[in-house]
DNA sequence: ATTGCCATGTTATACTATAACAAACCTAAT
DNA sequence: ATTAGGTTTGTTATAGTATAACATGGCAAT
């Protein structure tokens, strides 16, 4: 698999996730006439490298590494510009930060985060959105952001418990 | 309304919801052998006060001009314990907590959160959580906990904007 | 009364995020 | 090329959220 079919497998390309992941955002800022800046590019690679949720602090010392100004605004300014553009996800009940796998289509994320190994996928949810908006037009309330992050395991970290126990 | 019908209805009985949400807590730790303290009580007390989810600094005052010591340790200590016994709820996107209006049977929790006046209610998660547990399941996942936050704005909100307009 | 546990007080610190203003840097007219 | 205007980055400071660690005090079972 590759990222663009999100999953927990462990065996896949890492390298092609990141390159891939790069190269597309290059060129949806160049369609969006966005700058994707060094360090904003920095960032974003930093996020896919480490494949897993990351705070923003887990970051400066990478930033400092390569030369950058490591204050907590650089690191928040890329973060949120990259946000804006869809390039990575917050997730809210882990304060961290997570490369969207579809940028080129702005969507409502959901997460899926496994306890166990630290992993997030992005779930499809749309099942969960007709769910919610239903729920909310009975109330009349009119949905403009959705927060759903789901803890649990995966089934890698389940057979590793069975194992363990 | 009261507390137990949730929903976004401005004008119904505060004073009712506290006390009856206080003295549910009472039974309820009574029951579980839980020592619902002279802080712990206060804290729920707040909350409930206030009606929409309140930050934990927010609370301290409060606790201080009550006598209380006011040092951060307390609040979160009071809030840990009430969100053990399933009497508030934290909502992660809002670093805020709010009271549970069915305590007496734990149960996954999910909100509508209007942005316009800052009211939360508490949503009917189960159908929000069949679309969950059928997308998970595809992926062998195992679901521990569920943080479901919709931000919007509820029908009042709306017509106020409409009025403004 | 003694012991042990739970709860609270207290101080300090970690972690997360933004405000505010200055300097550097594009970019696109002139 | 020059200049003016906007955007990006640097820098310092601070706001906001949460926990660690250890001391003290209250309560209950023996
Ligand atoms: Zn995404
Ligand atoms: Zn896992
Ligand atoms: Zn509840
Ligand atoms: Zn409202």
């Amino acid at each position: 698999m590759n990222c663009e079919d999100p999953g927990f497998e462990a065996n896949h390309d890492h390298d092609h996730c990141m390159e891939s992941a790069l190269s597309t955002a290059k060129e949806l800022c160049r369609e969006r006439k966005q700058r994707l800046t060094p360090v904003r590019e920095l960032v974003l690679k930093l996020i896919w490298e480490n494949h897993q949720p990351m705070g923003a602090y887990e970051l400066l010392p990478a930033l400092a590494a390569a030369g950058f100004n490591s204050a907590p605004p650089t690191i928040y300014r890329a973060l949120e510009f990259l946000q804006e553009q869809g390039l990575v996800h917050r997730i809210a009940s882990l304060n961290a930060f997570i490369g969207c796998p579809h940028p080129e289509n702005p969507h409502r994320s959901g997460f899926l985060i496994c306890s166990g190994c630290q992993r997030a996928v992005e779930l499809d949810t749309a099942p969960v959105h007709k769910a919610l908006s239903e729920s909310a037009s009975e109330l009349g309330f009119q949905i403009a952001h959705e927060t759903v992050e789901v803890v649990g395991l995966c089934a890698d970290c389940q057979n590793q418990e069975a194992v363990d126990a």
